[in-house]
DNA sequence: CACCAGGCAAGTA
DNA sequence: TACTTGCATGGT
Protein backbone atom coordinates (compact mmCIF):
# COMPACT_ATOMS: atom_id res chain seq x y z
CA UNK A 1 0.00 0.00 0.00
CA UNK A 2 1.26 3.27 -1.01
CA UNK A 3 0.10 6.64 1.17
CA UNK A 4 0.30 8.77 -2.43
CA UNK A 5 -1.50 6.52 -4.61
CA UNK A 6 -5.01 6.89 -3.32
CA UNK A 7 -7.65 3.92 -3.58
CA UNK A 8 -10.52 4.99 -5.68
CA UNK A 9 -13.16 6.60 -3.19
CA UNK A 10 -16.67 7.35 -4.59
CA UNK A 11 -18.20 8.81 -1.79
CA UNK A 12 -18.06 11.73 0.54
CA UNK A 13 -17.62 9.86 3.87
CA UNK A 14 -15.23 8.06 1.61
CA UNK A 15 -13.05 11.20 0.98
CA UNK A 16 -13.17 12.49 4.69
CA UNK A 17 -12.48 8.62 5.87
CA UNK A 18 -9.00 8.89 3.73
CA UNK A 19 -8.37 12.43 4.40
CA UNK A 20 -8.35 11.38 8.33
CA UNK A 21 -5.83 8.65 7.56
CA UNK A 22 -3.47 10.08 5.38
CA UNK A 23 -3.02 13.17 8.22
CA UNK A 24 -2.45 10.12 10.87
CA UNK A 25 -0.25 8.72 8.54
CA UNK A 26 1.84 11.80 8.11
CA UNK A 27 2.04 12.38 11.63
CA UNK A 28 2.74 8.74 13.35
CA UNK A 29 3.91 6.86 10.12
CA UNK A 30 3.25 2.97 9.69
CA UNK A 31 2.54 1.30 13.26
CA UNK A 32 3.09 -2.24 11.72
CA UNK A 33 0.32 -4.11 13.56
CA UNK A 34 -0.31 -6.49 15.34
CA UNK A 35 2.68 -6.89 17.62
CA UNK A 36 2.63 -10.42 18.19
CA UNK A 37 5.22 -13.75 17.03
CA UNK A 38 3.20 -15.50 15.05
CA UNK A 39 -0.95 -15.84 14.60
CA UNK A 40 -1.52 -17.94 17.90
CA UNK A 41 0.09 -14.31 19.98
CA UNK A 42 -1.94 -12.35 17.99
CA UNK A 43 -4.75 -14.14 19.35
CA UNK A 44 -4.14 -14.63 22.74
CA UNK A 45 -3.42 -10.81 23.03
CA UNK A 46 -6.20 -10.35 22.10
CA UNK A 47 -8.34 -11.69 24.78
CA UNK A 48 -5.58 -9.74 27.16
CA UNK A 49 -6.37 -6.79 26.01
CA UNK A 50 -9.67 -6.62 25.93
CA UNK A 51 -10.34 -3.22 28.08
CA UNK A 52 -6.77 -3.57 29.49
CA UNK A 53 -3.26 -1.45 28.88
CA UNK A 54 -1.26 -3.02 25.94
CA UNK A 55 2.00 -2.39 28.42
CA UNK A 56 0.42 -4.60 31.03
CA UNK A 57 -0.71 -7.95 28.59
CA UNK A 58 2.99 -7.93 27.05
CA UNK A 59 4.11 -8.32 30.80
CA UNK A 60 1.36 -11.41 30.52
CA UNK A 61 2.57 -12.54 27.31
CA UNK A 62 6.28 -12.78 28.36
CA UNK A 63 5.63 -14.80 30.93
CA UNK A 64 3.27 -17.65 28.81
CA UNK A 65 6.36 -17.34 26.70
CA UNK A 66 9.08 -17.71 29.27
CA UNK A 67 6.74 -21.12 30.34
CA UNK A 68 7.13 -22.65 27.21
CA UNK A 69 3.36 -22.48 27.37
CA UNK A 70 1.91 -20.57 24.09
CA UNK A 71 1.40 -23.19 21.87
CA UNK A 72 -2.17 -25.01 21.34
CA UNK A 73 -0.94 -27.92 22.78
CA UNK A 74 0.85 -26.21 25.74
CA UNK A 75 -2.03 -23.85 26.73
CA UNK A 76 -4.48 -26.93 26.43
CA UNK A 77 -2.50 -28.90 29.17
CA UNK A 78 -2.26 -25.96 31.68
CA UNK A 79 -5.03 -25.70 33.74
CA UNK A 80 -7.13 -22.78 34.08
CA UNK A 81 -5.69 -21.61 37.61
CA UNK A 82 -2.55 -21.93 36.30
CA UNK A 83 -2.88 -20.00 33.52
CA UNK A 84 -4.89 -17.47 34.89
CA UNK A 85 -1.59 -17.18 37.38
CA UNK A 86 0.75 -16.50 34.79
CA UNK A 87 -1.50 -13.81 32.73
CA UNK A 88 -1.94 -11.66 36.11
CA UNK A 89 -0.50 -8.77 35.17
CA UNK A 90 -3.33 -8.36 32.42
CA UNK A 91 -6.07 -7.85 34.96
CA UNK A 92 -9.36 -9.76 34.52
CA UNK A 93 -6.92 -12.95 34.97
CA UNK A 94 -9.60 -15.43 36.16
CA UNK A 95 -12.18 -14.30 33.55
CA UNK A 96 -9.45 -13.72 30.51
CA UNK A 97 -8.31 -17.59 31.61
CA UNK A 98 -11.60 -19.19 30.91
CA UNK A 99 -11.64 -16.98 27.64
CA UNK A 100 -8.85 -18.08 26.45
CA UNK A 101 -9.88 -21.74 27.64
CA UNK A 102 -12.93 -21.44 25.66
CA UNK A 103 -11.37 -20.10 22.22
CA UNK A 104 -9.04 -22.95 22.63
CA UNK A 105 -11.32 -25.32 22.66
CA UNK A 106 -13.16 -24.12 19.73
CA UNK A 107 -10.30 -23.75 17.65
CA UNK A 108 -9.31 -27.36 18.59
CA UNK A 109 -12.91 -28.89 18.11
CA UNK A 110 -12.95 -27.03 14.79
CA UNK A 111 -9.69 -27.43 13.92
CA UNK A 112 -8.05 -29.72 15.21
CA UNK A 113 -4.42 -28.91 16.38
CA UNK A 114 -3.47 -27.38 12.87
CA UNK A 115 -4.46 -23.58 12.92
CA UNK A 116 -3.66 -22.74 9.59
CA UNK A 117 -6.55 -24.79 8.65
CA UNK A 118 -8.58 -21.82 10.98
CA UNK A 119 -6.82 -19.26 9.50
CA UNK A 120 -7.38 -20.33 5.75
CA UNK A 121 -10.97 -21.58 6.32
CA UNK A 122 -12.79 -19.54 3.43
CA UNK A 123 -16.02 -21.94 3.23
CA UNK A 124 -17.89 -21.43 6.70
CA UNK A 125 -18.32 -17.76 8.65
CA UNK A 126 -15.06 -17.59 10.74
CA UNK A 127 -17.03 -14.68 12.38
CA UNK A 128 -20.16 -16.22 13.83
CA UNK A 129 -17.69 -19.00 15.01
CA UNK A 130 -15.66 -16.60 16.75
CA UNK A 131 -18.41 -14.74 18.28
CA UNK A 132 -20.04 -18.16 19.47
CA UNK A 133 -17.03 -18.45 21.91
CA UNK A 134 -17.72 -16.88 25.35
CA UNK A 135 -15.69 -13.85 26.01
CA UNK A 136 -15.31 -13.14 22.25
CA UNK A 137 -17.18 -9.90 21.01
CA UNK A 138 -17.31 -7.90 18.18
CA UNK A 139 -14.15 -6.36 19.04
CA UNK A 140 -12.07 -9.51 19.44
CA UNK A 141 -13.61 -11.66 16.70
CA UNK A 142 -12.80 -8.42 13.98
CA UNK A 143 -9.15 -8.19 15.54
CA UNK A 144 -8.70 -11.87 15.18
CA UNK A 145 -10.32 -12.05 11.16
CA UNK A 146 -7.95 -9.16 10.60
CA UNK A 147 -4.70 -9.06 12.30
CA UNK A 148 -4.42 -12.84 12.57
CA UNK A 149 -6.47 -14.02 9.05
CA UNK A 150 -5.96 -11.08 7.25
CA UNK A 151 -9.38 -10.60 5.89
CA UNK A 152 -10.33 -6.97 5.20
CA UNK A 153 -12.72 -6.36 8.49
CA UNK A 154 -12.50 -2.93 9.99
CA UNK A 155 -12.13 -3.04 13.97
CA UNK A 156 -14.22 -1.36 15.53
CA UNK A 157 -12.90 0.00 19.53
CA UNK A 158 -13.79 2.94 21.63
CA UNK A 159 -10.95 5.13 20.15
CA UNK A 160 -13.19 4.74 16.63
CA UNK A 161 -16.02 5.99 18.91
CA UNK A 162 -14.52 8.93 20.20
CA UNK A 163 -13.15 10.08 17.02
CA UNK A 164 -16.14 9.99 14.69
CA UNK A 165 -18.31 11.75 17.45
CA UNK A 166 -15.72 14.08 17.96
CA UNK A 167 -15.60 14.91 14.41
CA UNK A 168 -19.41 14.63 13.77
CA UNK A 169 -19.39 12.01 11.80
CA UNK A 170 -21.44 9.53 13.97
CA UNK A 171 -23.81 10.35 16.67
CA UNK A 172 -23.12 8.74 20.89
CA UNK A 173 -25.94 5.98 19.86
CA UNK A 174 -23.88 4.44 17.14
CA UNK A 175 -23.71 0.91 17.54
CA UNK A 176 -20.50 -1.53 16.37
CA UNK A 177 -21.85 -2.80 13.29
CA UNK A 178 -23.16 1.00 12.34
CA UNK A 179 -19.54 2.35 12.86
CA UNK A 180 -18.39 -0.53 10.97
CA UNK A 181 -20.22 -0.12 7.90
CA UNK A 182 -19.56 3.47 7.81
CA UNK A 183 -15.52 2.54 7.31
CA UNK A 184 -16.54 -0.70 5.00
CA UNK A 185 -19.15 0.61 2.75
CA UNK A 186 -16.92 4.28 1.92
CA UNK A 187 -13.26 2.15 1.30
CA UNK A 188 -12.29 -0.19 -1.02
CA UNK A 189 -12.40 -3.62 1.20
CA UNK A 190 -8.26 -3.35 1.62
CA UNK A 191 -6.80 -5.74 4.42
CA UNK A 192 -3.35 -3.55 4.31
CA UNK A 193 -5.44 0.02 4.91
CA UNK A 194 -7.94 -1.63 7.16
CA UNK A 195 -4.96 -2.61 9.20
CA UNK A 196 -2.85 0.65 9.06
CA UNK A 197 -6.13 2.32 9.43
CA UNK A 198 -7.37 0.70 13.12
CA UNK A 199 -3.46 0.78 14.51
CA UNK A 200 -3.64 4.67 13.39
CA UNK A 201 -6.77 5.31 15.10
CA UNK A 202 -5.87 3.64 18.41
CA UNK A 203 -2.58 5.65 18.43
CA UNK A 204 -4.24 8.84 17.63
CA UNK A 205 -7.20 8.36 19.95
CA UNK A 206 -5.29 8.34 23.34
CA UNK A 207 -4.43 11.94 22.24
CA UNK A 208 -8.35 12.91 22.45
CA UNK A 209 -10.11 13.41 26.01
CA UNK A 210 -12.54 11.36 26.75
CA UNK A 211 -15.22 13.72 27.76
CA UNK A 212 -15.12 17.26 25.98
CA UNK A 213 -15.94 19.01 22.81
CA UNK A 214 -13.70 19.01 19.65
CA UNK A 215 -11.08 21.82 20.36
CA UNK A 216 -7.54 23.01 19.22
CA UNK A 217 -5.91 20.33 20.94
CA UNK A 218 -7.04 17.41 18.96
CA UNK A 219 -4.96 16.12 17.07
CA UNK A 220 -6.44 16.28 13.86
CA UNK A 221 -7.31 19.57 14.51
CA UNK A 222 -4.13 20.83 15.51
CA UNK A 223 -2.39 19.09 12.18
CA UNK A 224 -4.53 20.79 9.92
CA UNK A 225 -3.27 24.22 11.82
CA UNK A 226 0.22 23.29 11.09
C1' DC B 1 -6.45 10.40 45.62
C1' DA B 2 -9.10 9.52 40.99
C1' DC B 3 -8.97 7.91 36.52
C1' DC B 4 -7.72 5.18 32.59
C1' DA B 5 -6.55 1.05 29.55
C1' DG B 6 -6.71 -1.78 22.02
C1' DG B 7 -14.34 -5.47 26.10
C1' DC B 8 -17.54 -8.77 27.29
C1' DA B 9 -21.18 -11.26 29.65
C1' DA B 10 -24.60 -11.52 33.02
C1' DG B 11 -27.99 -9.44 35.74
C1' DT B 12 -31.90 -6.19 36.30
C1' DA B 13 -36.28 -3.66 35.23
C1' DT C 1 -34.95 -3.89 24.67
C1' DA C 2 -31.87 -0.83 27.27
C1' DC C 3 -29.14 0.16 31.10
C1' DT C 4 -26.03 -1.38 34.95
C1' DT C 5 -22.42 -4.01 37.12
C1' DG C 6 -18.40 -7.26 37.84
C1' DC C 7 -14.10 -8.40 36.35
C1' DA C 8 -8.39 -6.53 38.30
C1' DT C 9 -3.74 -5.09 37.38
C1' DG C 10 -0.45 -1.34 36.70
C1' DG C 11 0.58 3.37 35.14
C1' DT C 12 -0.28 8.60 35.34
Amino acid sequence: MKSNSPYPIHTETGRRLMEMFELMLEHFGPQNWWPADGELEMMVGAVLTQNTNWKNVEKALRSLKDGGYLSLEGLDGLPAEELAQLIRPAGYYNIKAKRLKNLLRFLMDQYGSDLSLFLQDATRSLREGLLSVKGIGPETADSILLYAAHRPVFVIDAYTYRILYRHDMADDQAGYEELQDLFMDHLPEDAPLFNEFHALIVKTGKHYCKKRPLCAKCPLEAWRME
